[in-house]
DNA sequence: GCGCGTCGTAAATCATAGAC
DNA sequence: TGTCTATGATTTACGACGCG
């Protein structure tokens, strides 16, 4: 049990990539709230949740994305997938 | 409470979300050695008085603000750390 | 008010999965 | 298989705000 257990905490430990659907909903909350990407704690619970992975893991994603963004403004990156032609972001005048 | 803009500012990222301090100091990995003394300070007691963090920073070449940042950004890392366990069943 | 506490974050850096 | 780079996690450094 101690051999198993610990295998599955060093299982744990790794690092792994995100799954690609898990990847797609945050890219799709990330867009949509273009104007202002930082989900409150109840909305990181949901996307954790919806994504099987933690809320830590979920702010970890979004202070990477966040800064990787910004730094990549200018490149071609308006990147892929969950921009809705109808764009959300609108007030903030 | 500040700008900052990135470089180019192409039509309308809508990426007005502000931060980026001009005036912050770099960010400077601590050294192995004083890492590991801090974390032995930390072992013996997770709050520092003042003598104390005067006498660490003198003997780590840190300034008190940097071991007084230290100690409370590893009381978060103890308490995240604390936390995953529980959730560990 | 000061001074140190937590909380959330930016930005740099680390570690290494994974793509090639 | 052996590079590399993209990605998730961790490490410094603050701003904002709270408390005694």
């Amino acid at each position: 049990v101690m051999i198993l257990r610990s295998r599955f905490l060093d299982a744990r430990r790794k690092r792994r990539n995100f799954n690609k659907q898990a990847t797609e909903i945050l890219n799709e909350y990330f867009y949509s709230h273009l104007s202002n990407p930082y989900p409150s704690e109840e909305a990181k619970e949901e996307l954790a949740k919806k994504c099987g992975i933690t809320v830590s893991q979920v702010s970890n994603w979004f202070g990477n994305k966040r800064i990787r963004y910004k730094k990549n403004i200018g490149n071609k990156q308006t990147e892929r997938g969950a921009v809705q032609p109808q764009n959300k972001m609108q007030f903030l005048s | 409470t500040n700008g900052e803009k990135p470089p180019i500012d192409p039509n309308n990222p809508a990426a007005n979300w502000l931060h980026a301090r001009s005036t912050r100091k770099k960010r400077c990995p601590y050294t192995k050695h004083q890492t590991l003394e801090l974390e032995k300070e930390f072992l013996f007691n997770m709050y520092l008085t003042r003598d104390r963090r005067y006498e660490v920073a003198r003997l780590l070449n840190l300034t008190e603000r940097q071991v007084k940042i230290w100690f409370q950004n590893r009381r978060m890392k103890m308490k995240k750390i604390n936390k995953d366990r529980s959730k560990d069943e």
